[in-house]
RNA sequence: GGCCCCUUGGUCAAGCGGUCAAGACACCGCCCUUUCAAGGCGGUAACGCGGGUUCGAUUCCCGCAGGGGUCACCA
């Protein structure tokens, strides 16, 4: 096999999104696997929507996530540029061709009259679609027409009768009529190139061998090959892999949650579980291990295991996943990623002194194994911080923990033995739990649970033992005065 | 609506004519932990329907149904 060019050619029209990011993933496990090329370029025709700062985004999710490129935006080729809108000259030679060998010609309709013909048309019952007004234009009327002001556009004059083949290498084989195919816009009135015009000189003058890409492109290829054929350039290979579906089974949009990578790598996701999450979309390893680093993904990828059925996007997995990696990350990591959170919850302060940000790491060290995610920190660290903890709502574990009735007992004497100490290290305060124990002969559940809801208000939180010796007895002590005045209603004991 | 794709548990998925139909997430239970998680062990749960082909269909073929995509001077 020829070396293996692939590409990866996003629209700054918004951030990287999740199926951008899969799609982009299979092209680079693809090149790396066969030790071939990745190529990224920008696909920016879209003069309305196109946004610089968009593009930056893009690349900088694409260099979180780890994928790195051969050739394109950034690190230059020889092929380029890389930027659609830079190579207008480029294009406007196979225009010309086209226009030339009569496989395209002019057309003068305005978008409104287009619009008033969709609209007749389906009206009356049929098929929106263009009718091919101007396909035989002579030359005398283009001209009055031009002379009358009119910027036409280029159209395809797409052959009729004719069968196009897809030989898809994860569908098969797919057939389309060329009659179910309108003439189509390759020019528009500006000068620049549509998508399926753009997209094709792209490919063909860079050499791309294979083409991966969204499902949704599958009714766009054979207007693409239609195009191949015209300007006589090889067919790349197509692989059209299936998309990646929302909650309710229609294709991921932004109401269904967070669709973009940033969104998760600001809501503290490590780029290796998104990686790995990602490929388990519409590919399945050999074997039965799932936690796959980058590594093992590239020498495992092929595309006879990629899934022809769409797949939908699990979020409780990828925060399983998540977990996973968190677990391994060094803490220094987790830390970094938690801060930004704590800040933005007013939990801490923005400048932190040597000894907070040292009580603050011991807090996020201690919560970690609890985190799906960094951004969960607020939440799940809670307990360490505010001088008092309300009982939380609807928390049925801890009014139970309440009502036994050694619980009032409990509490104040904790209060009482943690008043007597102006710190306490670990060791300490498992010897006190112990001692309280042992005075009013309560153990296991009715001893710790009753603490942790006297000093959090909460049956769910950081280990025990951990959060008393972090928040120091003093602050134990009011939590504890402040439950048995507020959560058991006791004065005093 | 036309065209195209898809169809194994709630979700991701293995399977590529003969299997007690893997595994993972989630869920439930047990164990461990003097608490909460994590972890360990176990459990519930699936081949959309109807026809063929075949000795035998989850697997091959044809319908149907359902879901999705696409029909722009967007990509």
């Amino acid at each position: 096999m020829a070396k293996v060019r692939v590409r990866f050619a996003p629209s700054p029209t918004g951030p990287l999104h999740i199926g951008g990011a899969r799609s982009a993933l299979f092209n680079w496990l693809f090149a790396r696997h066969y030790g071939g090329e990745l190529i990224v370029r920008i696909e920016d025709t879209d003069l309305e929507r196109s946004a610089p700062e968009y593009e930056a985004m893009i690349l900088d999710s694409l260099r979180w996530l780890g994928l790195d490129w051969d050739e394109g935006i950034d690190v230059g080729g020889a092929n380029g540029p890389y930027r659609q809108r830079e190579r207008l000259e480029i294009y406007r030679p196979f225009a010309a061709q086209l226009l030339s060998s009569n496989a395209a010609y002019h057309c003068f309709c305005s978008e409104e009259e287009l619009e008033a013909e969709r609209r007749a048309l389906s009206a009356a019952g049929e098929l929106p679609r263009y009718l091919g007004k101007c396909r035989s234009l002579t030359a005398a009327e283009r001209e009055r027409l031009c002379a009358a002001g009119r910027q036409p556009v280029v159209r395809f004059r797409v052959p009729e009768g004719r069968v196009l083949l897809v030989d898809d290498l994860v569908r098969g084989r797919v057939e389309f009529a060329s009659d179910g195919i309108g003439d189509f816009i390759i020019v528009k009135s500006d000068g620049i190139p549509t998508y399926n015009f753009a997209v094709v000189l792209d490919d063909a003058l860079m050499g791309i061998t294979h083409i991966l890409r969204g499902e949704e492109h599958l009714s766009n290829t054979p207007r693409q090959l239609l195009i191949y054929q015209a300007l006589n350039f090889q067919v790349p290979e197509f692989a059209h892999i299936s998309l990646i579906l929302g909650e309710d089974r229609s294709k991921m949009s932004k109401r269904q949650g967070a669709v973009s990578v940033v969104q998760y790598r600001e809501d503290g996701y490590l780029p290796e579980a998104l990686v790995n999450f990602l490929a388990l979309l519409g590919w399945s390893p050999p074997g039965e291990r799932e936690i796959l680093d980058r590594r093992e993904l590239v020498s495992l990828f092929s595309l006879e295991r990629v899934s022809k059925s769409p797949a939908v996007f699990n979020l409780e997995k990828l925060q399983w996943m998540n977990m996973n990696y968190l677990k391994n990350a060094p803490l220094s990591v987790i830390f970094e990623l938690c801060l930004p959170h704590l800040v933005r919850a007013g939990l801490i302060e923005d400048r932190l002194s040597p000894g907070r940000r040292a009580w603050l790491e011991k807090v996020v060290d201690s919560v970690r194994a609890k985190l799906s995610y960094c951004a969960q920190a607020t939440e799940v660290a809670a307990a360490f911080f505010g001088e008092t903890a309300e009982l939380a709502d609807g928390d049925e574990e801890a009014r139970l923990a309440l009502a036994e009735k050694t619980a009032p007992a409990v509490i104040s004497s904790l209060r009482e033995k943690a008043r007597q100490f102006a710190e306490w290290d670990e060791e300490t305060v498992r010897q006190v739990l112990k001692e309280v124990g042992k005075e009013l002969n309560v153990k296991g559940k009715a001893l710790l649970m009753t603490v942790r809801v006297g000093v959090s208000g909460r049956s769910h939180g950081p280990d025990l033992t951990a959060l008393l010796v972090l928040l120091g007895p003093q602050m134990a002590a009011r939590r504890l005065d402040y439950a048995l005045k507020n959560f058991l209603n006791r004065e005093d004991d």
